[in-house]
Formats: structure tokens, C-alpha cells, sequence
DNA sequence: AACATGACGTTGC
DNA sequence: CGCAACGCCATGT
């Protein structure tokens, strides 16, 4: 569901990882939406766009990893995401909404990726 | 089965 | 702003 999720949110917006565990029905479980996401094959990281997945604090998540959060930016950056001085992403104005409710529902029935 | 460890979030200083 | 304490969920050992 995380990968479903998150394969739709649109170039040059983010969401948070609690942010997608709430739409996919876990408000809780945002820990574990970033487990997910570490697991995400290479392979489908041209699929799945792992990198508009940020946190609460608009913050990109260093945990665990050094050479992820510059490539995360990185990627950012290129479409068109700007960062304060400070490293943070306005997520008033680029937080994704989200789909609609009936969407969710669908999703469940779709192939992950 | 128990325990430690994270791509986390909220709350309360 | 920052920081610590908890709570939470899934994995790995």
C-alpha cells in the first residue's frame, strides 16, 4: 500500500510518512511507512518516487543512512522543490492533499506498482 | 518469545 | 526555534 501510495504523489510536491500511513489507514504507523520505503527494491526507485516522502518537520530524513539524504535533496531539487536555509520544505505550500477518499479504496485492488 | 533498532509523530518543556 | 520522553509498527536476531 505504501508503494501504491506513494507512486502517486505528483513532481514537485511531498508528503509525510505519516501523511501516507493516515491515507493508507494506520495513522500510527508512520515508522513503518519508512521501514517500506528502505526496503524499496533499486530496481523501482525509477517507479516509485521514494523521494517526495519527507517528515513531519519538512525535514529530510537522515536516520540510519549518510549518502540518501543528499541524493534525496538532489532529486528534490530537480523537480523543482526549493529548501530553506535551514533544509526545510514549506509544506504548506508543496504538501500533496492527497487522493480522494474513493480513491483509497481502489487502490487496494491495484497492483502495488 | 524477548529484545533491539529504525527514512516517524506528538506533546510538553 | 530546540530537545527529550513516549508511543507506535515492522523487522531482524
Amino acid at each position: 500500500m505504501v508503494y501504491r501510495i506513494v507512486r502517486r504523489v505528483p513532481r514537485g510536491t511531498v508528503v509525510t510518512y505519516g501523511q501516507v500511513a493516515a491515507i493508507l489507514g494506520h495513522p500510527r504507523a508512520a515508522r513503518a511507512v519508512g521501514q517500506a520505503l528502505r526496503m524499496l527494491p533499486p530496481g523501482l526507485q525509477r517507479i516509485v518516487p521514494w523521494q517526495r516522502v519527507i517528515n513531519a518537520a519538512g525535514r529530510i530524513s537522515h536516520r540510519g543512512d549518510v549518502l540518501r539524504p543528499d541524493r534525496q535533496r538532489a532529486l528534490l531539487e530537480a523537480e523543482g522543490v526549493r529548501f530553506s536555509r535551514s533544509g526545510t520544505v514549506d509544506l504548506r505550500r508543496l504538501r500533496w492533499r492527497g487522493p480522494r477518499r474513493e480513491w483509497i479504496v481502489k487502490l487496494r485492488h491495484e497492483p502495488p506498482f
